[in-house]
DNA sequence: CTGAAAGCGCTTACAG
DNA sequence: CTGAAAGCGCTTACAG
């Protein structure tokens, strides 16, 4: 019968219980606990001992005690996933991919900063001082790596551009890019415009060129005047589009492409509101393929992007770094598509 | 003049430097090292050895390690924040407040789980074992405090009823509740539908309670038919909506109050898509106020719910326990307001 | 003002 | 199979 205002020997009061309180109790030296402790105990340790210890461990509550246990192997059991826009539908996606990947073995923790931006100089070394089994960079820029410059496990994610530096896991947005432009021309647009990100991600400039590139090699005019810029937030979306629209109107545009469907959402509703028929007046597509899309009304078209297999390949790939492994491959591009929906086609 | 790859004496290859490596270049012991180091010179280092370190601290790149540090204090410097959903904008409010009012003297890290999940036993104790400062932690169960069960510093955010037990900060979504019904009454409604989440929230059970407790006492009717729970996704809300509109319709029903705001863009969406008129046919309402209900079109009617504060005042609570300060007040309640718009009003 | 030394909790050769 | 001991990097009384 063991009551918890009386203090078992070993763990007085209510200190959390040491590898040498288990080893007091259970008879045996502080190497012994650990290699118990740690599953390290296969053949070399009696299994009278380990018993003992199983034991001890359970009856004290012992958790072999993270600093410590880092302190001694160099190492943290800890990943740290830097991200600079938290608040996405579509990175909550990659999140529970690096979740599944990563398993028990680690423990991801995320390091958050203000909407967009990347942590400083200062916030990256107090980071890396945590010593972080391995580090996940979402979309980081040239300036944040030039001062993380840590040859430590690390994987980017959608860093396009940089896989020949770092490790990366990627993906393929100009692939879905071209089949958008492909699809829109073969619906006999002549004119569309494009509504891009405003941050200077490299992912959006990606989407964007190759996107221009395919419309242009298709006939498919995209005027000067018909490309936006905006924050990524339905509201600002629509209220840009709406100053613009009579212009675009003008130029004889009967198609917009956005760089996330959020940008897209913005625009359905500002297409709405003004009585514009979608996609009878106005065809309307975006990247993401975010789960609202398949239920909006009408449904999104929408260059799907695999986040979570994204977040999966890329905590695969730091896990062989952590492991001491090399990369068979230090990039891995994932593919996208486009998903038709009823923003760009009659049924 | 150096260079990165003629290695300093003391600083040999690229490992990282120690504070033994500062003072031996310093020509002082790690004593002085840390004293410097850590911003405690003030009047226990001469000001000739205050410099030498600093200089060797610069040519070095020298930075305190977070684990020898901790370790040696017993605590480290991070706080964890632990919270069931991350993706969702309002959340995103809530970390910016907790960042602002921490500071740079700890370091945030979140702990995410799968989405309205929180962290097991295990996932708890190993999240402890990294010796937090702090801990943060968002909309608890009443499971994950049992386990919990650390008096370490720690506050609890959004967690109505748990303020006796624990430091909490909350939210005072009754009022607004209360204010929602007053509101909905007064423009002659008498008949309205009420959309909740579903996973059994604590701030949920409190706003649906308190609404239909006020809307009660107004003689504002809730039909048994007229109540709906669905996950926070627009796109099951709106779906969820169409097939029970035809039944509400013939309660009477002329007004719906939502849970949050984005089960209220959920069924403006579908309205629209049906043709009622908002509010002439079917007046919409939610709670948090977010962002795009000031912009949709019409725009929402909301609770307004401080997200900002509700992470400031938390992290500030937090704070003083961490400096060993008593809380003045155990629990804090934040106001919550109705922002009429649109939605339920013709101007 | 300064430094030698103990100690934080653990892991890992090493000797037995 | 087992344990004594060194060492990870730092901080903090303590003695001077």
């Amino acid at each position: 019968m063991e009551s918890a205002d009386a203090p078992l020997p070993g763990a007085p009061g209510r200190r959390r219980a040491t590898a040498a309180m288990v080893a007091d109790r259970a008879q045996v030296s502080t190497a012994t606990v650990s290699l118990v402790a740690n599953g390290k105990s296969r053949g070399r340790v009696s299994a009278v001992n380990e018993a003992r210890v199983l034991q001890a461990i359970h009856e004290l509550g012992y958790v072999v005690d993270g600093i410590g246990s880092s302190l001694s192997r160099g190492v943290s059991s800890t990943v740290i996933m830097v991200a600079p826009d938290i608040s996405n539908p579509f990175f909550a996606n990659v999140i529970a991919g690096v979740r599944t990947a990563l398993g028990q073995d680690y423990q991801l923790l995320l390091s958050v900063t203000d909407a967009g931006t990347l942590p400083s100089a200062a916030d990256t070394r107090r980071l890396l001082s945590l010593r972080p089994a391995g580090l996940l960079v979402d979309a980081p820029d040239e300036a944040f790596l030039e001062e993380l410059s840590a040859p430590d496990p690390l994987v980017l994610l959608d860093a396009p551009g940089l896989g020949e530096r770092f490790a990366a896991v990627n993906l393929d947005v100009a692939h879905g890019a071209r089949e958008l432009a492909g699809h829109l021309a073969a619906a006999g647009h002549r004119k569309v415009a494009y509504v891009d990100g405003i941050t200077g991600t490299a992912t959006f400039e990606l989407r964007r060129a190759a996107f221009l590139a395919a419309a242009d090699a298709l006939g498919l005019e995209v005027p000067d005047a018909a490309c936006l810029a905006t924050t990524i937030d339905v509201g600002v979306v629509a209220s840009e589009f709406a100053s613009v629209w009579p212009a675009w109107q003008q130029a004889g545009v009967t198609a917009v492409a956005c760089a996330t469907d959020t940008h897209a959402y913005g625009i359905l509703q500002e297409a709405r509101a003004r009585g514009l028929r979608v996609p009878g007046d106005l065809a309307v597509a975006g990247f993401d393929d975010l789960p609202y899309s398949r239920t909006s009304n009408p449904s999104l078209t929408s260059v799907h992007l695999p986040g979570e297999e994204l977040g999966r390949q890329a905590a695969q790939q730091l896990r062989r770094l952590m492991a001491g492994e090399m990369l068979e491959d230090q990039e891995l591009t994932l593919a996208s598509s486009l998903v038709v929906r009823g923003s760009t086609t009659v049924d």
